[in-house]
DNA sequence: TTCAATCATACTGTATAATATATGCCGTAT
DNA sequence: ATACGGCATATATTATACAGTATGATTGAA
């Protein structure tokens, strides 16, 4: 775990970034990637020393993954990475299609041929790439093509978060297999929805697809029991 | 200024409780109620004096502040009391439509008689209060009794986190006035509907409820411009 | 007036220490 | 055997002091 730890470290040193910032991000990808696993304690002087930092900003970004849901602190007792139940991912993805759907109706009418060809770019992209991280990062940025139509940063933010915390459960099948290419069917069929301003036909095929995505994640076994 | 955040750090001091939550709670108390103003800048050697702590507790609870979107940490810089543009606040009433237009369809179906009983018992008491935070904390409460039948805890502190972003610009509207007996005849016909088990009467009602609120809030006066 | 150097202020991070709390162990009492 | 209460240890939490650094304002000269 260390070493994996240390590579995201390197992945992520950027120029001129707050320590805590820094540290906020390597632990937010391991947590994402799976690295930290569900259930994990992060002890604040174990991390420190692993990125050669104090104590301080460990625990400032602590706080801000807590915020967002990915690490839980038990007072006294310091942070562990959160495991959701079923109940609470089920909660999750009810949650995420809400919002989901919300952002994708008030966005097909305002889509603009731009937006959509930006999302068939990361469409394409993702027909030839392998890597399971990166296809989750392609999946991501092709929603988000299509979202940002809905000029709401708000609400794209809040299901970005979300996403931070459920693709943990889904990443496992975000690769070459039957269910993923049934997603890439499912995306055609949505831009085309787009491309007609078929509000009513995007918002049914992207229920589908979340209804399905949600269905395969409660299949996870990092849920905890 | 000084007085009043000492007011609300008495109140706040109940039970033991770690000093980076008692921090945050009051200082996001102080934000929604208005005692700390949007744009104030919050230096932490300044807190930490007022309410005689450190400033690593101060620190840790800007953190959280600031990834609920009640204060904005520029790098360097320090913490500003998040000030809303026009545009963000009709982002975040739009969001909050669209998680409580969800939340109310997934709750009407589940309603009990003792949810129903629980909602009216707090707009009953709101016809007897007069100062305008606590009902405001009614009006929550109220809505929170009905939501809680979607069984979705994710999504409910979803909403309340929300609600703490925009209270400040819809709390003026929260006195004796045309405007609010609107509301308590809006809110009286959402506990029928939801008694009916109509779903689509409750959702028409809650929608119209929230976009007028919408409306309003977009006239404050402590919008940024 | 404009630009650049300087300065003051406050944030950021480190190091260290003191305090508080949780947990497990052990012994005693019921 | 179980329950309860101390005790030791590990860790979190906070305080304090200090060094480093980024930012905005100010100053002063061209």
């Amino acid at each position: 775990m260390s070493t994996q730890l240390k590579d995201i470290a390197e992945e992520m040193h950027q120029k001129s970034m707050a320590a805590r910032d820094w540290v906020f991000q390597v632990i937010r990808t391991a947590i994402i990637r799976g690295v930290l696993p569900g259930g994990m304690p992060l002890r604040q002087d174990e991390i420190s020393a692993q990125l050669s930092v104090s104590h301080i900003p460990v625990r400032e970004a602590f706080r801000q993954l807590d915020a967002q849901g990915l690490v839980r602190i038990y007072p006294n007792r310091g942070a562990v990475v959160t495991k959701l139940s079923k109940e609470e991912l089920e909660n999750a993805m009810d949650t995420r299609i809400i919002l989901e759907m919300g952002v994708i109706r008030a966005a097909v009418p305002r889509m603009t041929e731009e937006c959509i060809e930006k999302a068939e770019g990361f469409l394409a992209q993702s027909a030839e790439e392998n890597d399971p991280n990166k296809l989750e990062d392609l999946n991501l940025q092709f929603h988000f093509a299509l979202y940002e139509a809905a000029n709401n940063p708000y609400i794209l933010q809040l299901i970005e978060q979300l996403h931070a915390n459920v693709d943990r459960y889904i990443r496992p099948y975000y690769t070459p297999s039957e269910a993923y290419a049934q997603n890439v069917g499912e995306h055609r069929n949505l831009i085309e929805a787009c491309r007609n301003k078929d509000v009513e036909y995007a918002c049914a095929i992207l229920r589908t697809h979340l209804e399905r995505t949600k269905v395969l994640s409660l299949n996870s076994p990092l849920l905890a029991v």
